[in-house]
DNA sequence: AATGAATGAGTATTCATTCAT
DNA sequence: GATGAATGAATACTCATTCAT
């Protein structure tokens, strides 16, 4: 391997993310206005300016956070979903890997999910809107492919349904955290065979 | 200068309304932390200081707030479920109301239905927590209702189905804005439909 | 006098006052950017926040301070060399107002003759180079009349001689504050025997 | 990687220098404390910590560069000066020299010319002081032969005079900035013609 | 010698809260 | 009760300086 180092790539990748995970952490615990750039940076085990050089602002830390956790886990889902057939099946690795995302990025998925918007800067904003409407996008496109395939009903409007059941996400997940008795892939397949039926096929497991 | 006791008596009682509506409209608009008492003292008409007789803080104010639009909220649903006959029925009488809701206090509502407000004070968050609860929980009773007259699939976990739904709201909500074109009726009919599929009984207009 | 106060007229008059005397001691010990809201804030005797009650910045507040003391100075200057008549005693005068307003001022009017505008706000720059200007063109219009009388050398470039004699006041205050020994009159006597004779007037005594 | 030791070694040795033309082009744009060290670095084509090599700080930078400055000038000025005869003469060259530094170094002129540089470190205070007497005592040693001579006014006091000379400049040179159309020549004749008279002497051309 | 990543003291400004009138 | 002038704690961001490489 050659010398192939953009100006401060060795190091960048640790401190830079150190920050965005303290970052991510302080704000998922106090939002995004009581976080103060003095708590990032000391959880971050950087000093304050340190993340001047990262980041242009506290703004544009927040928006690339999001950016980066978004677009990571909107891209892991489509491939995932490519890899099989069936618009069952699909909505099967769909939950799935939703429910990864949330045991992994809880705090941040909160956030994302909530769709915690009023008072945001409107950069931030309408970042979140468009991570909402690819996410969205994805389960319509899942859900006509179902239709076509005649495994769901055609009379349904899917943009709506697909809004349903993004919308759910956020409460299926507090549902979970509150009955960590029940298993989460029993709730997750409950859930699943809710939707299914609401959308007119016969249940995952009777497929 | 002659007696001037009570200059503006027909406001007196309504002064603390106009605080609250004042603080709703600018929190709504502009989220929590942003809002500030001068404005929010400004859009009610009254002296900044007076704020601080009718609440203790900023806090206390924005508390009492969401409990007042929360329990007025559940009020009027709980009545009005209980006015009618039926399960279904109820859950019809349920999206109205709620629909009804959403068009009046959009902004406010969009802060309560993200259900979970990241960063916001304790106090709050059990706040808003307790009233998502009871919302839950009412949803919950209908469809255990149902289950019992035999309308619902009596092998749906209810208090799953009930978050569901819950959570779907605020993803209702925004599609409604979104598709400005389609009527509110017809997309609360779909949606209606979509749960009523997924409860195990049959769509609400052949019953 | 019937009630005719303007919203916060009767403290704004002291407070203001004393904010703008101490933001001139401070500014003028340290200049500008060494000046700090807080040591001014601490001078003045308010809390730091009281300063934006009265002033939307910093460069606001120096902005007007300069605007106030210019425009005194120069209007106490046009008024008293309207009393006189004769071009040479408008020059006395002249002279005599500027050495008072030095002594009464020597802080500002240091920073304000110095000229010392490199790496002042673009605000600031031309606030100060309109005051210069105001300034010249009163010294130039006493050289023109003196011109029109017959008791200055038509010859000489009124404009130029008006930089000149503007631009000396700085060193002769300088000298003046450095000898201490001379009686301030004589240096004003000498310095105004310098200009007339550069005027081609006979010097003032023998006029 | 072939031994490369002394990659810039034609630039060795200038690159003291260049850092105090870099630091002047800033300081004179911006001034003394909004130049900031990386702004000058990058001009200068040095890394930020090169600077500490060769200047304890920002401060005894702006030290060595003013004491640079005004000592080339001085020096220059006396060289020039001993090598006429005359006063009227030396003030010709001393008008001339002057002329010619203001129209190189305008900016930094500039600072040098206000005399007492308000706000800044009591350090840079006393060397500009320190400057600007031996400059005043160079006009005042040029009048003071004159005086000798006997073409210039015996009972003038040449400390004084040397003073508003020394004053008039920096008002002299935005004159000549301001009046762009006019001839510079005809500008220093007409400032010289002005100094002549109020020194008591025949103006120069027709000496 | 040369560098530039890292640092944290220092600054202007905001805003919830108090209190004299 | 009602007010809004006054306050100062809190916060994002800058920049001279250091030091490991």
């Amino acid at each position: 391997m050659p010398e192939e180092r953009s100006p401060r790539a060795p190091l960048e990748g640790g401190k830079k993310q150190a920050i965005m995970n303290a970052a991510l952490a302080v704000i998922t615990e106090k939002g995004y206005h009581p976080a103060t750039i003095d708590e990032i940076a000391e959880k971050a085990g950087v000093g304050k300016g340190t993340i001047y050089l990262y980041f242009e602002s506290k703004l544009a830390l927040v928006s690339e956070l999001i950016d980066s956790v978004t677009r990571a886990h909107l891209n892991e889902m489509e491939k995932r979903i490519a890899q099989v057939q069936g618009a069952k099946e699909k909505l099967l690795v769909l939950a799935g890997v939703e429910f990864d995302f949330w045991r992994r990025h809880a705090p941040l998925a909160q956030i994302l999910a909530s769709g915690e918007m009023v008072g945001m800067a409107h950069e931030l904003r309408d970042q979140m809107r468009a991570a909402r409407e690819r996410y969205v996008r994805l389960i319509q496109s899942v859900i006509e492919e179902g239709q076509r395939q005649g495994v769901f009903a055609p009379s349904i409007d899917a943009a709506l349904a697909a809004a349903i059941i993004f919308g759910a996400r956020l409460s299926l997940f507090q549902f979970a955290a509150e009955h960590r008795g029940a298993q989460p892939d029993a709730i997750r397949g409950q859930a699943l065979d809710f939707f299914l039926r609401a959308l007119g096929a016969a249940p995952a497991r009777e497929a």
